[in-house]
DNA sequence: GGGAATACTTCGCCACGCGAAGTATCGTGT
DNA sequence: ACACGATACTTCGCGTGGCGAAGTATTCCC
């Protein structure tokens, strides 16, 4: 739906956010950020788990292998304490860039 | 300031909007988006022309040349009626897109 | 006349979302 | 028993686009 050069920015809030709440496997939080937009936002596969090599790379997030007679292998990912900072600048980061863009279409369309 | 993923995907309707009301030349509309925002926001020469050169191979805007005497030569760009359709359409985007990161993060952060 | 500001150009790097293709397991229906 | 869809993850290569660096040229002001 969005332009990959808009979800660029916000994929890694995203993701962080979800796993804030709890441990979640890559699989279910493709899902549950569909589910959460209401069908609005949607990734690729390919494009959810290089994210979370990359976080779990910078110590973002921890993943952790679980593997149950009767389901599939799922890696479940928790946020660290760097990726909790991280989390809590990107936010801001988010608020801040996000009001300054309306500042700026709003001032130039009045 | 702000990184160059978030920035990547509102630029062009930052740029759009200030020339909807009026032509502005490239460097004017640097000076320009760095005022507006307060100092917040800046983007480096290479950056900014280059996505002026996009647009204008896109159909977006118009470049026009203008030499005076005792002025340095400057290409002001125009929006084309393309042009104001895309403004109009990425803002769209952005207000919902905007929304919806506000939504995911919002609702996983309660 | 020298340095800062103005104004634009070109080039190559690299991060990252995406498409495509593949592997494997589990549930459900017939 | 078998097919098929959903679940769950992996790997690879492409294209886009912001950025850094370096360069050119003109104007203004002390």
């Amino acid at each position: 739906m969005f332009s990959a050069d808009l979800k660029r920015g916000s994929i890694e809030l995203m993701i962080l956010s979800v796993l804030r709440e709890r441990a979640r496997h890559g699989y279910e939080i493709g899902k549950l950020l569909e589910e959460i937009s209401g069908g609005q936002l949607e990734f690729r596969v390919s494009t959810l788990y290089s994210v979370l090599y990359r976080m779990e790379k910078r110590g973002w997030i921890k993943g952790r292998w679980v593997e149950r007679k009767g389901e599939r292998r799922r890696c479940y990912y928790t946020l660290t304490g760097k990726g909790r900072e991280v989390e809590t600048r990107q936010r801001q980061e988010w608020k801040a860039f996000s009001a300054m863009v309306n500042h700026v279409i709003g001032v130039s369309h009045a």
